[in-house]
DNA sequence: CAAGGCAGTCAACGCTTGTTGGCCTACGGA
DNA sequence: TCCGTAGGCCAACAAGCGTTGACTGCCTTG
């Protein structure tokens, strides 16, 4: 693992300490996903990223922490103005479902929200911040949003749930073009239908 | 393990320890749901119960044991083929709020299923034992049962996580008519359309 | 009345956890 | 070349965990 040496980068400068930094991220993301909260140890992470449990504790603080830095979550939701209204529903399932599939970040989050109650807290910034302002954007009445909103995440919660955490083979087996098939029409009516 | 000698009655004889067994029962449902499997210990369990903790392991066995019995799930979910078919949608779900409302066992079993294998694979077996032979009742294409059955748990649990876990306030804030009107045409979709 | 088993308590065990502080090492600017 | 300092390890701490076994009363049964 060698570290660039001579970036000259305005952002704060390189130190030598960054590789074991996201070595030790990588690690916990990966522990949060698997074990949750409580299960996922300092230690084990630690083990993970070949470093001594202390090291987790100087450069995060503390387990919580680590947890916060672990999952800085950025849903990366796209401009739903410039998708044709018909197909706002498809797109976002189909969005949601690259998501989960690319990286564990969000099977931690969702896992460590359903414990903890810090993590559920951060959840709720999650749909505060990043899923309402999107569905503001598609709704009817601006003073539905919320609502229409909480009916989605539901859905793709629930899909998530089922298939990353609790792991029903059903669930599972689904491809991604039936899913999207399958709760595309679904989201569509909960975010733009004018009445249930 | 010793035989009781001479009682001759189908059921078994009524014990004096049973107020506390069931006081330790309802102990324990409450602190899994609040608190997940890890975080929800022996020792508050015996407290709540006004019982020193060795009594759980004597009755239980251990704490998995103690689980196992303080989740003895049955949905009972109503037979579905006397029900008008164009109302299983909204009595599908209608039937699931009132289970979550009337007791802690679902959200026990949901938060434990999210953090610990044992409790997935449990949630499975509801899954596999309850959910989905009421869905083959009203499929049209038995071989699509499974798929249409997970597709409702995904519904149905994610409106159970958003509600009672996470506590996102949009989702606690829908009355319960409203989420029957919303969610009980999807959950007819899935359940009867003959394609996506 | 005597006796045995049942409900319950108490204290302790071994283990794991998050967290701390002291110590060593080796890089990199002067 | 030298030395400060950042990066890293080690050992230990207190607290909390599930679990165990010995002990004490009470109640029922013979």
């Amino acid at each position: 693992m060698t570290v660039s040496t001579r970036t000259n980068s305005p952002t704060p400068p390189p130190r030598r300490s960054d590789a074991t930094r996201t070595a030790i991220l990588a690690a916990a993301r990966e522990r949060f996903a698997a074990d949750g909260y409580e299960r996922a140890t300092i230690r084990a992470i630690a083990k993970d990223a070949r470093i001594d449990p202390s090291m987790v504790m100087r450069y995060f603080g503390s387990k919580e922490g680590l947890f916060a830095a672990a999952v800085a979550l950025d849903l990366r939701l796209p401009d739903l103005t410039r998708v044709p209204r018909e197909e706002v529903g498809r797109a976002l399932v189909g969005h949601f479902l690259g998501l989960w599939e690319e990286n564990e970040e969000l099977t931690a989050v969702l896992r460590v929200g359903a414990t903890n109650q810090a993590g559920a807290e951060r959840m709720q910034g999650i749909f505060r911040d990043q899923l309402l302002p999107v569905a503001r954007q598609v709704c009817p009445d601006p003073e539905q949003s919320p609502a229409r909103a909480a009916l989605c995440a539901a859905q793709l919660l629930g899909l998530a749930l089922t298939r990353y955490v609790l792991r029903l083979p059903p669930a599972r087996e689904l491809t991604r073009e039936e899913l999207v098939a399958w709760l595309g029409p679904t989201v569509q009516r909960y975010l733009t239908a004018p009445n249930p």
